[in-house]
RNA sequence: AGUCCCGUAGCUCAGCUGGUUAGAGCGCUACACUGAUAAUGUAGAGGUCAGCAGUUCAAAUCUGCUCGGGACUACCA
């Protein structure tokens, strides 16, 4: 038996499905049941733990899960280990406000052993949430066996791997500038300044500086008879006695100005970008220009010296102040000369390294003024320590300037500023020594490897990737934290001797050899992280060597997933061979820099290889306004109710099928439920009408020996035909990681050919009589749909495309008596489209089937006149043979859907009335420039001239004097209408139809009225739709007349035994088309059955 | 600030290797159908294809700029 169900009820399905498969083990047999050589591999990009998972992660993964399973579909192997991300700061943030403690307190007021264990407690917390969402939202992945990547396994392959790098050269240690919280005393992430907040609106002063240039140190362009000045904004005047070099850029446009400083008076010259004077010239307290030199590039100052602008120190570490070119210098602001700190700015840095000017850091990590700062040592360059009396060094720097002829402009100035989100005091950007990768050294061989990559959206690849690889910097793997993988390098105090420990046995033997040239008793500890791992001190030509006190990177530990999650190189060799590089990985675009570099990086770099061929990024998740989900704003989706109320399916259908997802989805739960609605509603219908049928004939398919093809109803082969060109397209769609159209795909077929075209068209062949061989063809085709589209939609719907395959299976008696009750749509293989079975000149007939059918019933419509009144004929212009071939072959069909006796061609074509079209397409090629004339001309074309056109093959236009030839081919000719006849056009269709209804036909109009009365009766009375009964009728005598004229009809329609024309019935009256009014009663015939 | 994505009907989206009447579903209105019926059919209303400029015989489609939404990266005197 087929069950029967009333209603659809998705999340009920859900429960049931997802019992069944933990029964059976169905997720594990789905990969077991492949073999080992023909794998898919997918990784998983490990999620943290220690939030709450939301919808947007929903999302993520159920795109993970389409293409996995689509893969499994296609009798791949697909293994799924899962993950869990488990380091970094986002834990230590949470660890640190849930204690209620700060980053000094670690050590101090908290041993770093309990801090640690805390982040490990706290980020597996919602370990259960995530595995019940995982489970409820039917993502397949192995939750039993996952990698976590604070395991000491986990931990020793990315030393190694770290050590593979480090052997090749790419490790060093060197100064950045980062930003750095001098009140907190640590330096911050950017994650940390991209927290709400940080940055803040303040007022800082300003100051454009005035560089005195060394005369004769440059070129004749800035030779000048006063004092010559090199002028430059900040908004950071504590930085200045910091300069050692200005920037200008090479191509911008600088001018002399003489003028007279606005402090002093003194006469003077000053350089500036021509395109800034006046910002700085001619406004209200502003000097003015006595005269101005013509324009010289930038390159012409580079080069030129200048005087330290406070003398003091002076840098060691390269030839310090001088002009050099900056390709980040604008004239959008400022001056167009750019005072650069080298250790105050990451450009200044950057350009400074590349020109040899050194730097001078006069500033300590307190926030402090060093003593080289002459008179403002000591002093805070901002008020760090909340002093009552804090005196803004800023601004006496600027007062000390004035008064020493070097300031040109002092002001305040509005701007937005970073500051630390815990100390909420502004951010420093600081030089801080770092561990780096040398990633910018693989750069090329990381770009020419991404070319290979299949990126979806193609964009993300070529676009935010490349251009992110295009610009590559180092990759600063230091983490001044304490809840990670600790770096594994050991150095002397001098920083002169060095060991990198690339596993664990290594660090035994180097712990073994210290203890003995150091007379310790050390061991490795257990736990590999801090502070532990700092405890160990090794020994190296002669001096101890202690641990650098900083973490990697928590981004390197998910970038070397695909090797430590197999503890690769220390075990698994095989199974990582066979699951490198991986076939497909998915995740949020937002990953694009974080997961997705890191993995590309480090397997570039160790194994010059891609990690991944195969990668889709998604977009986000926004809620239905277009706004980003938060918990602040209330608008956050939980995917757990969602689930819970619609059902994972409907979930995970909306969000692929929605939009492409990779762009950002509009989450809004009225589309799940037209989802629910549309697509899973009919399909349900769909099974419920097979089932209801097929329980009725006993219909089973493993019993039933395929009807010949021969045999098979136009309707059947053409739904068959349908049916494998969308398989076809299907397995394009999936194979090339798009599933959005393949959904859409899924649910044309489903909504408009299988339920509304082939359904409709075939129900009396379902209801009707004895099981003839054209009745088998019905419940084999529709079958062969069902099961099939189980199949096709089980990636996405992996719940009810099984809950579908299973109830087909379950009307097969091999099935429920024995072989395999436990079969699952995830267990077969989808076999490739029949594309033998797919025959494009019946799909093409269909169609036109349907759109006549639709042209013939809007014109009824018009004319009023009910469906289920017959009418004689409809006419419709054929001047194609092909075409009449074609619509001759489905008239049938288009008779019965529009109830009409005949169909007749014409190709009579004195009386057809045509209409001549440019086909613009074809001409416009040809023509070009002539088109428009071309257009208008055939426009006017009459129908003598068209019928030359038809008859010659070709016509002449005169087109503004000259003749061009058209032919037949680059027209379209059309008939719209028919004179004297109802006519409707669709296209280049036109259908006219008979509209005289002959008493003959109204009679059996009448009599098919009736029947559908007498249907309702029955369905009103309750009764089933195989009871017989008996009518007794009576009415006026043009209703007896449809009656006797109809009467087998009546009785074979109703399944009635008798009908009896009566004078009295005792029933209400029925209103009949025509005004006729006629009383009907049934009774269910007792004993007969059939 | 740079890079990338998106902007088409009230809503969600197709169309975008340029071809003249810009489509679908939902929603709305009216009518019909009624042995799949919380389904279905037909018809209707609803669009400056974000804006401007350009290329072209022809632009929703190609190019540039602007505006709006979003993401990432960087923070700059």
């Amino acid at each position: 038996m087929y069950q029967e169900y009333k209603n659809l009820d998705l999340p009920a399905i859900d429960k049931a499905i997802l019992a069944f498969w933990e029964e059976h083990d169905i997720f594990r047999r789905s990969i077991e049941e492949r073999p080992t050589d023909n794998t898919f591999v997918f990784y998983e990009g490990p999620p943290s733990a220690n939030g709450q998972p939301g919808i947007h992660h929903v999302m993520a993964r159920t795109i993970k899960d389409v293409f996995c399973r689509y893969q499994t579909l296609q009798g791949k192997r697909v293994e799924r280990k899962g993950g869990w991300d488990t380091h970094g700061l986002p834990i230590e943030l949470k660890v640190e406000s849930e204690l209620g403690i700060t980053k000094d307190h670690i050590g101090t007021k908290i041993s770093v052993d309990d801090y640690n264990q805390a982040c490990r407690e706290t980020v597996m917390r919602y370990k259960d949430r995530w595995d019940d969402i995982t489970r409820r939202m039917g993502y397949w992945v192995d939750l039993d066996n996952p990698y976590i990547t604070y395991e000491r396994e986990y931990m020793e392959s990315v030393w190694w791997l770290l050590k593979q790098i480090y052997d090749k050269g790419l490790i060093y240690k060197g100064y950045t500038i980062q930003p750095y919280s001098p009140a907190a005393g640590t330096g911050l992430s950017s994650h940390e300044l991209n927290m709400p907040g940080a940055y803040q609106d303040v007022t800082d002063t300003t100051v454009v500086a005035m560089f005195k240039v060394v005369a004769g140190s440059g070129k004749e362009v800035v030779s000048s008879d006063a004092p010559l000045y090199l002028i430059a904004w900040t908004t950071t005047p504590w930085t200045l006695p910091s300069n050692t070099a200005l920037a200008v850029g090479p191509d911008i446009d600088y001018v002399r100005v003489r003028t007279v400083n606005p402090y002093t008076r003194e006469p003077i010259e000053v350089v500036l970008a021509e395109a800034l004077v006046d910002e700085w010239f001619g406004g209200n307290n502003q000097p003015t220009v006595e005269e101005k030199s013509a324009p010289f590039k930038g390159h012409e100052l580079v080069g030129l010296r200048y005087e330290q602008l406070l003398p003091g120190a002076v840098p060691t570490d390269g030839d310090a102040f001088r002009v050099i070119p900056g390709d980040f210098v604008t004239t959008e602001a400022g001056t167009g000369i750019v005072h650069t700190a080298p250790s105050f700015g990451a450009d200044d840095m950057q350009v400074g390294k590349a020109n040899g000017i050194g730097s001078l850091t006069l500033v300590d990590k307190t926030g402090k003024f060093t003593e080289d700062a002459g008179p403002f040592a000591g002093r805070y360059v901002k008020n760090y320590k909340d002093e009552e009396d804090y005196v803004d060094v800023n601004v006496d720097i600027a007062v000390h300037l004035k008064k020493r002829g070097l300031a040109f402009n002092v002001a305040k100035y509005n701007h937005s500023y970073p500051h630390c989100w815990r100390t909420d005091k502004p951010v420093l950007y600081y030089p801080l020594d770092s561990w780096f990768i040398k990633a910018s050294a693989v750069k090329e061989r990381m770009q020419e490897l991404n070319r290979t990559i299949n990126w979806q959206p193609a964009s993300t690849g070529e676009g935010r990737f490349g251009k992110w690889l295009e610009n590559l910097q180092d990759w600063n793997l230091s983490r001044s934290r304490y809840w990670g993988i600790p770096l594994p390098i050991w150095r002397s105090e001098d920083g002169a001797e060095e060991v990198f420990i690339g596993s664990i046995s290594e660090l035994e033997e180097q712990v073994a050899l210290a203890n003995r040239e150091l007379g310790l008793d050390q061991e490795v500890p257990q736990d590999l992280h801090r502070p532990y791992i700092d405890e160990v001190v090794l020994w190296k030509n002669g001096k101890e060597l202690r641990r650098e006190l900083d973490l990697i990177d928590v981004w390197f530990d998910s970038g070397s997933m695909p090797y430590a999650q197999f503890h690769y190189p220390f075990e698994n060799e095989e199974v990582f061979k066979r699951s490198f590089p991986a076939d497909f990985i998915a995740e949020g675009v937002d990953q694009t820099r974080g997961w997705f570099y890191t993995l590309h990086a480090i397997a570039t770099m160790v194994f010059d290889s891609v990690a991944f061929k195969n990668v889709v990024s998604n977009g986000l998740v926004l809620d239905k306004e277009g706004k980003k989900m938060s918990k602040r704003l209330g608008n956050a989706v939980d995917p757990f109710l969602t689930i819970d109320t619609y059902g994972a399916d409907a979930t995970r259908w909306y969000m692929i099928s929605n939009s492409a997802p990779w762009d950002n989805l509009k989450f809004d739960l009225e589309g799940i439920r037209e989802v629910q609605r549309r697509f899973f509603g009919t399909l349900f219908n769909t099974y419920g009408f097979f089932a209801l049928y097929a329980n009725i004939d006993g219909y089973d398919p493993a019993a039933d020996a395929p009807v010949d093809r021969a045999e098979l109803a136009e309707i059947d082969r053409w739904v068959l035909s349908r049916l494998n060109s969308l398989t076809r397209e299907v397995n394009g769609h999936l194979a090339a990681y798009d599933a959005t159209p393949a959904c859409r795909a899924i649910e044309g077929f489903v909504n408009d050919e299988l339920s509304n075209w082939y359904v409709r068209q075939s129900r009396r062949r379902f209801w009707r009589g004895e099981m003839t061989a054209d009745k088998r063809a019905a419940y084999q085709t529709l079958y062969t749909c069902l099961k099939q589209i189980a199949q096709l939609m089980s990636p996405v719907a992996p719940f009810f495309s099984d809950w579908l395959y299973r109830n087909l299976q379950a009307g097969s008696d091999a099935a429920t008596n024995g072989s395999r009750p436990e079969g699952s749509v995830h267990l077969t293989t989808l076999e490739p489209a029949d594309t033998s079975v797919i025959d494009e000149d019946l799909e093409r007939r269909m169609a036109y089937a349907q759109r006549i059918s639709s042209l013939v019933l809007s014109l009824r419509k018009r004319e009023k006149l009910r469906v289920r009144q017959p009418l004689q004929k409809i006419l419709i212009p054929a001047l194609d043979e092909e075409f009449r071939r074609r619509v001759q072959e489905v008239a049938h069909i288009i008779q019965a859907e529009t109830n009409i006796k005949e169909m007749e061609f014409l190709t009579d074509d004195g009386f057809l009335k045509k209409t001549i079209k440019p086909n613009f397409k074809v001409l416009g090629k040809r023509l070009g420039k002539q088109m428009k004339a071309a257009a208008a001309a055939i426009g006017a074309l009459s129908a003598d001239q068209i019928s030359e056109l038809e008859n010659h093959g070709s016509y002449p236009l005169n087109l503004n004097g000259e003749t061009v030839s058209i032919s037949t081919d680059e027209v379209d000719i059309i008939t719209e209408d028919i004179p004297g006849w109802k006519v409707a056009t669709d296209g280049e269709l036109t259908v006219a139809l008979d509209v005289n209804v002959t008493p003959e036909l109204a009679r059996e109009g009448l009599a098919r009225e009736l029947v559908s009365r007498i249907q309702n009766l029955r369905k009103d009375s309750g009764l089933e739709v195989t009871d017989r009964i008996d009518i007794r009728l009576s009415g006026p005598e043009a209703v007896r007349e449809a009656v006797e004229a109809h009467r087998d009809y009546i009785t074979e329609e109703t399944l009635a035994d008798t009908l009896h024309l009566v004078d009295t019935v005792d029933a209400g009256d029925m209103d009949l088309p025509g005004d006729h009014t006629a009383r009907v009663a049934i009774n269910a015939v007792a004993s007969a059955h059939r």
